[in-house]
DNA sequence: CCTTAACTACTACCCTAGTAGTATTACCAC
DNA sequence: GTGGTAATACTACTAGGGTAGTAGTTAAGG
């Protein structure tokens, strides 16, 4: 049980999770305000999603005075690894040269990024 | 508008559009078989399913007979590419490079596939 | 005809993300 | 002390995915 499902975040989640990947640690006013304050969520809204993120074990806190400073228990490789591997297993059934030929279709690429993968990928072929 | 919301659908969903892009269309039955038959899923959690996907437009049916049979209307480049560039997006800021830097250094990758992919650039490079 | 198998319709759950109001508590300034 | 403020706790609700049972309908086979 104690993976819990890393795969699946909500955008929230996500949001929350990266604004505590950068900051190490953060109270609740902290990470409310690093998502845009009260514009966009109210300050409950990421205290309560913060509390349902601890039940899942995506996150931890420790008390300051009053306050609940939160850190991630998960790191953020792990997620990304996690949330991509599940995508390129269902959508392009673990191909990894259909995933790359995918986005080198249907979006803009500048010659510089094709460089830049080029350097890539020669650099990962000296690691075989 | 009345444009779904295509990038967030369930992995279920995903396989029956999925099955549903293989075969241009097909009865529930047929759909139910693909995913594995009852072993996988009841018969009727896949025919609650084509129903609340063709109320998100996500699917469209036409009788034959008593038989409701189920064609997409979302085509999968555009489900892939609007699941594909949300996640680069949530996850990688945007930045294709980090996204593929991310692929290469997490996965195990072939020579062979390597190879495939520098092709790949190569051809992307004269379509500038 | 009558039974049965195939289908859809309807209904009802559970779970999680997202959202936020209200209540309570505890400290701080005066 | 008392009032204000900032913090957490509690509660509640909406949506959607996933899952599936039950009921009703209809066609086909004997």
């Amino acid at each position: 049980m104690t993976k819990p499902k890393v795969h699946r975040l909500g955008d929230l989640q996500l949001r929350i999770l990266q604004t505590l990947w950068e900051r190490g640690e953060a109270a609740v006013g902290v990470v409310h305000e690093a998502l845009g304050g009260s514009a966009s969520y109210a300050y409950t809204t990421v205290a309560t999603m913060l509390r349902k993120m601890e039940l899942r074990q995506l996150v931890a806190h420790r008390e300051e005075g009053r306050s609940y400073i939160y850190r991630a228990r998960v790191a953020a490789t792990e997620v990304s690894r996690s949330m991509a591997d599940h995508l390129i297993k269902e959508l392009f059934d673990g191909r990894l040269t259909d995933v790359v030929s995918h986005l080198l279709t249907t979006r803009d690429v500048s010659r510089a990024e094709l460089n830049a993968l080029e350097k890539m990928i020669a650099e990962r072929k000296k690691k075989l």
